[in-house]
DNA sequence: CTGGAAGCTCAAGTGAACTTGAGGTCTGGA
DNA sequence: TCCAGACCTCAAGTTCACTTGAGCTTCCAG
């Protein structure tokens, strides 16, 4: 029934300016996007497409690498090889990340126990400092 | 004793460029340098300002933020309530991608398990697709 | 029917974080 | 002594992910 939305209508309910919708299209991770008169016209399911695609972003894919997640890669001998190892790389980037973030977060938690007007003046994070070398 | 390490030796031991020290300190998240006739000359101490900036990049701080994280702000009376708005922020933001990359792996690891040569091929990531919206 | 908002394309511009290049200096080993 | 190679500075270039601007079309509320 809802199937008359607007590219602007979208990028407001995604937070994302129209222009960034565009792009994506252009790069596709969208497919090509059915037109009335010109006009781009959405049906609803691209929220979820659009949703995945802010996730892969701000987990450290870059476009081309989203592409290849959708769309995975041209279909020859090393296509399933690239793909697993593409899968495999992200989610050993992913853990990699989730752990630097932990240790981002305790030397901040730390830094609010005390009151330092910034890190260089600060004993509480010192320690962590001190630790950080320990790879 | 061993005070006199050069730029390109700091920059292999922390897989840098020396281009991306010297960046640093034109920002001035490093001291200005001790030179011996021109050239740097570091301390290993230098390794562990080098990894937490690092830590931070990677977490999301800008350059700028960096900045105020270890040199605080400019001094007036803003300068407390700014530095706490920067480290409540930087927090909240860091719990939003510990979360986001939890998606993003449970994602990556549906994938593992089936033989999709795709996202878009793949049933087994349907689910998390349909389920991206209940924000 | 009309005017302003919203869309379209395509090319060029932007900001962040570095890197590279040009032009020159300094050092350490053969 | 010679010289390859590491360093220096400063300005300009690069990459990524979009955004903006120009010039033009389409929609719709009044």
């Amino acid at each position: 029934m809802n199937a008359t939305v607007s590219i602007g209508e979208i990028a407001r309910r995604m937070g994302l300016r129209p222009s960034a919708i565009r792009y994506y299209e252009s790069e596709q991770l969208l497919e090509p996007t059915r037109r009335r008169s010109g006009r781009r016209v959405y049906d609803e399911s691209v929220c979820e497409r659009l949703t995945l695609i802010q996730l892969a972003r701000r987990a450290g894919f870059t476009i081309a690498e989203i592409r290849h997640l959708f769309r995975g890669f041209p279909a020859d001998a090393s296509a399933g090889t690239r793909w697993r190892e593409l899968l495999f790389g992200k989610q050993r980037e992913i853990r990699d990340r989730m752990q630097e973030l932990s240790r981002m977060k305790e030397i901040l938690d730390r830094l609010e126990d005390c009151d330092c007007p910034d890190l260089d003046a600060c004993g509480a994070a010192a320690a962590d400092r001190s630790g950080l070398a320990n790879d």
